[in-house]
Formats: structure tokens, sequence, C-alpha cells
DNA sequence: TGTCTAATGTACGCAATGTCAACATTTGCA
DNA sequence: TGCAAATGTTGACATTGCGTACATTAGACA
């Protein structure tokens, strides 16, 4: 049965697939919604999109950007659960933890990866940081924070989150009641209507 | 030069090697500072320990157990930096930090892994976290904090500071002048000094 | 001292993986 | 209509974790 919707179709033509580069991050997603990200492979994934194994060198220059998508697509959707206006810093940090907990194998993803970072990337962990800032400055304790300190607030409780997850996830409260585990929306509180935060310090080990 | 030392000595024989498990965690910390965990091949690891490639199964069941081997030696590494008494959880927020900035492959290696972990590397977690409790404790604002709470305090210090290392070195703040990223210590005394912390919330998204 | 057994290391092979080069097919434009 | 670029396939190579069969040595025991 030959279809012949003209643009943006699937089944051209069962040789050309249409859309492999938006194929290949859905099957990802896919895929780490019930597995390790370690267990995602090239030619997993490209059997999983029906497509022969080194067919995503067309649209990915390696394994490493492919991944980079699709930790993209995932701080995009963070950055969107979190956006909600009158949104506080505490209520943030719970919904972050919640996407951690929800999708364990995809916040992995996200979290890991080097120094060295792409576009894409770089702007959707921007877009997330500007939530959170955003987050911040809602939260402001009567005083209100000085811009560099709306920023070092967000980080921290960026970084307590991500933090948190991994502790989870397997880097160390295993042997912890959940009792023990702290609320990262009552941190994120608690940094906020803290004492002043200064930048971090001199070089001195 | 044929060394006649009786026990606990190498070079036996050039085919024995004498002790090739502490040889291969050793290789293992040396490979780990000139290079990403990734880089770790089993292989690699049993030829700089100047041995076959398949001999480290003669010590671990798989490479898992390896690696596993050389993150408990870092717990332990870690636990005694911050073991000083006296040290505030300020301090001891401080010296993780620089461990983990110093020593960046191996923290990484030290906060991988999945939620089975085998029981060294568990008691190794265990110590540097009854270090952490001391800590805190030693650091309660006048009133002092419920057993309890202590604890809670501790794992999120942990997370803090496993956070800002995994953000600093790719997770998420490249674009960031150095003077945005918070100070472990500050956020430290800060959540110690803060209101009180109640245990994670009720299940609800 | 000589011999046997278990511990330790080696040789070799297998399947999976990331990556690349050469080739095939399709699409879209001149 | 014809051709070039985009896209996908096939086959290959090196590396990796891991298992099996064999070789070598150390240490206990007679």
């Amino acid at each position: 049965m030959p279809n012949s919707l003209p643009a943006n179709a699937k089944s051209k033509s069962a040789y050309h697939h249409g859309d492999l580069r938006a194929a290949l991050i859905r099957e990802g997603l896919r895929q780490l919604e019930a597995g390790a990200v370690a267990e995602l492979s090239l030619r997993g994934l490209a059997k999983g999109a029906g497509v022969s194994g080194s067919a995503p060198y067309r649209h990915f220059p390696d394994k490493a950007a492919l991944l980079e998508a699709i930790a993209a697509e995932g701080y995009r959707r963070v950055a969107a659960v979190v956006a909600p206006s009158g949104v506080r810093i505490g209520e943030a940090a719970r919904r972050m933890a919640s996407f951690a907990e929800q999708h364990g194998a995809w916040w992995e993803l996200m979290v890991a990866g080097g120094p060295s970072v792409g576009a894409e990337l770089e702007e959707a962990r921007g877009g997330l940081l500007t939530e959170l800032v955003g987050a911040v400055e809602r939260s402001g304790s009567g005083a209100g924070h000085a811009p560099d300190e709306a920023i070092r607030i967000a980080v921290a409780v960026w970084a307590l989150v991500v933090g948190l997850a991994r502790l989870r996830a397997g880097g160390g409260v295993a042997l912890l009641d959940e009792a023990m585990v702290p609320d990262p929306a009552v941190l994120a509180e608690s940094l906020v209507s803290g004492r002043s935060m200064p930048r971090a310090g001199a070089p001195r080990p």
C-alpha cells in the first residue's frame, strides 16, 4: 500500500527512512525507559529504528553526539517541568528530583558527559539554569539576593539534586533507611533562606 | 639479579606475579591519574601490571569487581582525609571537594556504579558516612541535632559535593564563571545551621 | 628430598561494539 | 530528463569483556 504523503511523511520507500535523526532519539528514550545507559549501543538504536547498524553516522558524527542529542532533549523537558511561573525553588527541586527518579537512566545520561559539549546540549542546560535562577529569585526571603548569589544558589540546588539522585541510584545510600535521605525541596528552601553564600573559596587546598 | 626475599616479595619468578591483585589496583590508580574511567580496560590494566590479558580473572570475578575494589580504596582514602577529629562539616566538605577535583577520574569511578554493590565498597562508603556524621555532630549549632537529622545533613552534604563535582567535571557549569560556583564548605555550614530538616516528603509526585 | 595438588598465569577463541570505506538507492533540482 | 547530493547498506577492522583449555609454579606432605 504505497502511501503518497508528500511532506513530513514516514515510510517513504522503506529505504530512505524519512526522519531517522528524530527516530533515533525517540528510540533512545524508549530504550532508556527499560534499561541502563551503559546498555545503549549504536547498533541497538539503529536496529530499533529499523535501520542498518551504521546508518546513524549520516546524522551524528559519533555515538557521543547521538547521546548528547538525547540528553539535550532531557534538559529541555526538565526545564519545561520547572518553568511554570510562580514555582519556588523548593518545588523546582522536588520536580527535578521526581524526574530523575522516574527516568533514572535518562537522567544519568543527561548528567554524564565530559567537559567538552556540543552547542545544543549547552543551550538546553543554560535554559534549565535560567529557570532555576528565576525560581530562586521568586523565593527570595524578603530582601532578595544579589544576582550573582541567585545564580550560586541555583547551581547549589542543581548540584544537590544531581548528587542526591546519584546517591540514590547506587552511589552510596543503599544501606540507609529511606527516612535518612533528606528532602531536596526542604534543602533548597533552606539554602535560599540561609545566610549569604560567598563565592568559591580561595584555591588554597 | 635474582631477589631472594621470601615473603611478600615481587619478581618471584617472572611467571607468578606475587601480588597481582594489589598490583592491578595500583595500576588502576595510575591510569586514572592520566585518563578517564571510560578508558580503563581489563587488558590495559593487565598489560600495565605486566601480565596476560585474562590473568585478572584469577582475582576478580569480572571487570566491575576490579573497579569496585579501586573505588573502595578511594572511599577509604577520603574517609581518612575527613577523619581528623575536630574537623567541622564545612572543612570536611572542602576536603572532599578537593579530593574530587585532584583525582577527577578516580572520584568518578567511586561515584559511579549501580544499585548492587560488593561488601568491601559498601563498608568503605559506610566509613565515610560515619566520619561525615561525626563532623556534623561536631558542628552542631548550639542545641545539637537529633541523631536522624545529623545523618540527613551528612547525606545532604555528601550529595552536594557529589553534585558539584559532577557539574564541574562536565555535567553542566562549563558556561559559568568560576565566581558563580558556590563554595561547598559554606553550603555545608549553611545546612547545619539552617532550620530543621524533615525527612523526605510524602510519595505524592 | 621428591612428588602431588592447588593456585596462578597464558593462549586462544567468541560475540558484541564503535567506526570507517565502498557501494547502492533515492530525492530534488537544473 | 539527467545528474549530484543525501541517505542507507554491506562488509570489514580493531578493541573489548569474557570463557575454556592448557602450562607453570609454589607449597604441603611423604
